[in-house]
DNA sequence: CAATTTTATATGAAAAGGAATATGTTTTTG
DNA sequence: CAAAAACATATTCCTTTTCATATAAAATTG
């Protein structure tokens, strides 16, 4: 009878839900000798390379500053590179460096591999329809930059 | 045609949904005083009181350090109490003070309300299985201590 | 078109988190 | 029951994130 507030809470059941997957793949990631918003960031890259740090940010859910000296970082062990833009002065673009493709090569596969063993469990129009839900909640939450 | 990879990744629509919505809510969180880790440990009490440190990190998506820190900061301010297990005294229980209760009881009706405007565009049954679909997520993929 | 406002990224100090491990306690085991 | 193993929480040191703000470059506007 009595339910904990919490286990029909649905932010509640997103964050877990979220953070259990994902936490398996994250031990996964060390395999590939990436951190996970190194990851991140490797991922968003490669199917959109040259974005700019404000866009990565979005993307990867986290601030921009944050950002910024996750890319320090990334600069600094030769897995992206800064470019200036073009038109915009203000704006840097982030390239994927041969090393950084090289090392996210492996992941990608692997996240694929992982998002099988999931989904395994459920038929393509589960799968299809638990995607969907998730989306349609999304469009309607905008997302944020915010993690946790 | 050309998708990105991203934006089909059950791991990223999870954390990009949970990140959305939870930022909606996060918002309203300062309203009431209260930082994200600490709702978590009182909306965890408030229909658990008595919790041990591990327990709450479990409950909270923390790693047990993490939570000893979030409940010397969380009772220096009066909300929680540590007090010594009866039987084991390895453990620590933590209760919520009379303060700590009046905080989260506003935060745990705002919860509730927040919660029927992002399913107001659902219709019960849909809801329902929305929930069931993340329990059953959850369920097949332990819950583990990390966030992100 | 100079002045103002907005946008994009960076920086610095402070707070929080994480890994490894210490400490004290209970459980197990030979 | 002593020794070893497992547990629960705390602590230390180091890395990362966050908040507020700085800097610099467009875009807007009167």
């Amino acid at each position: 009878m009595s339910e904990r507030f919490i286990d029909d809470y649905l932010l509640y059941l997103l964050a877990r839900a979220s953070a259990g997957v994902s936490t398996q793949f994250h031990d996964r990631l060390k395999a590939h000798g990436l951190q996970v918003p190194e990851w991140r960031v490797l991922a968003s890259l490669s199917d959109g390379d040259g974005m700019t740090i404000g866009e990565l940010a979005a993307l990867a859910l986290q601030r921009q500053p944050t950002m910024t000296k996750i890319i320090d970082r990334m600069a600094e062990a030769g897995m992206v590179e800064r470019r200036p833009d073009g038109s915009d002065r203000r704006k840097v673009r982030i390239f994927i460096t041969g090393d950084g493709r090289r090392r996210v090569d492996g992941a990608l596969a692997d996240a694929k591999a992982h998002e099988r063993e999931v989904l395994a469990d459920y038929n393509p129009a589960e799968a299809a329809q638990m995607k969907s839900m998730l989306r349609g909640l999304l469009h309607r939450n905008g997302a944020s930059s915010a993690d946790d």
